[in-house]
DNA sequence: TAGATTGTTAATCGATTAACAATC
DNA sequence: TAGATTGTTAATCGATTAACAATC
């Protein structure tokens, strides 16, 4: 319980990455590979790999390599894509209704259990074969049904309060999207997606390629 | 020319935060501030915070600390807010028009210029006051006008097309939003957004939280 | 068996933090 | 001036890479 020597996130940051090209060898139908050969694909290191995957156990075998198969496996258990966790989406707007549709989640073992919004325009519309719920039964449809994650999908000056609303009624995973960094005071994880800063990156390096270019 | 110490991208991307947190005590009406104040709000270190300044230039006071507005201003001219980049969207689906409509992206700088699909059920529509247009005018369309940036929104199989084609098109910034890292072969920017690669790492942490608990 | 490749320890590199002289 | 706080150098810490014995 808890006494596992401590994982960095930089390693963890990477697992879904190994998954995906993993995910890609399994579609091409290769079945062993080597670390050195994967380092290839992705682009890192060998050596970085191993070390990244032997903080988790030895799934390799000297002189083989590593079986496709079994190492996606384990590294969607690590991930957990088989605890089936539910979401629910908070603020039925553009980046919502996006969310709702993207197929990538259920596949990864997350199940999409519900939606909401205040606007009555969007309330009982069908989105991904549910309706749009009125934020004033979130309370009840929480208590009613096991929530997982919420992703939050609302305005910036909605955000907080939903936030704190949500991490209350004891859902312990928070996915926001707003553009701000949720502080609470409840044991929930939190991962943030700020979209403005990823592109303030790319406008970066934008400005110094210009800037060398000439 | 290039020939500026390299900062690492570690520093890079907390500059949007650092833009964040000045533009919220712009709006509080916080004339100065200290590495230590900035520090407490922030959870980083003033070392740290005193670090990455310095990779750009002393913007701060001996026995003062740093003015904000100025700081604010110096750190949006490094970022490249005001470079004005325009940016086109490809795919008009449920990402496409939530990134249309995202008017942070405006007040960062990024001007919002065209979008486009190949659905005939959505060319033509009004998004964000710009008429959906057909990916068959998209050559002519990037000829007569300055695009720096294209957003890729569009189907897992279509993406390494549609990247493909908008980089000889000579758009030198992709945004990418498919669960797969791009290669391309040109001079071309490419800062990902990986939506469940993230989601991902929340369910680690989710899964992590709940092995402790038990 | 010989060759290949892992798991793991040691070395290196880079990023973060601490310390403090400079100075507002 | 005295106190505060920066800019910057030095120390520490952690992450990445290299090396190689173990072994399939």
């Amino acid at each position: 319980m808890g006494l596992d020597k401590k994982i960095s996130v930089a390693v963890i940051k990477r697992l879904p990455r190994y998954y995906r090209y993993l995910s890609d060898l399994l579609k091409l139908g290769i079945t062993r590979i080597s670390s050195k050969e994967l380092s290839i694909r992705m682009g890192i290191t060998a050596s970085q790999i191993r070390q990244d995957l032997n903080c988790f156990g030895g799934f390799g075998q000297q002189g083989y390599g590593y079986n496709v198969e079994h190492l996606y496996n384990e590294i969607g258990n690590i991930l957990g894509v088989n605890n089936k966790f539910s979401f629910i989406i908070i603020g039925a707007g553009n980046m919502g209704q996006a969310l709702a549709n993207y197929a990538n989640f259920e596949k990864r073992g997350f199940i999409f259990t519900g939606i909401f919004d205040v606007n009555p325009d969007l309330i009982g519309k069908k989105i991904n074969n549910r309706e749009v719920m009125d934020m004033s039964n979130l309370d009840e449809f929480v208590k009613n049904n096991k929530i997982d994650i919420a992703m939050l999908c609302v305005p910036y000056d909605q955000t907080p309060i939903v936030a704190d609303k949500v991490a209350r009624l004891g859902i312990k995973g928070l996915w926001n999207f707003s553009p701000m960094d949720l502080k609470l005071p409840y044991d929930v994880v939190i991962e943030n997606v700020h979209l403005s800063d990823s592109l303030m990156v790319l406008g970066y390096k934008l400005t110094q390629k210009l800037k060398n270019s000439q």
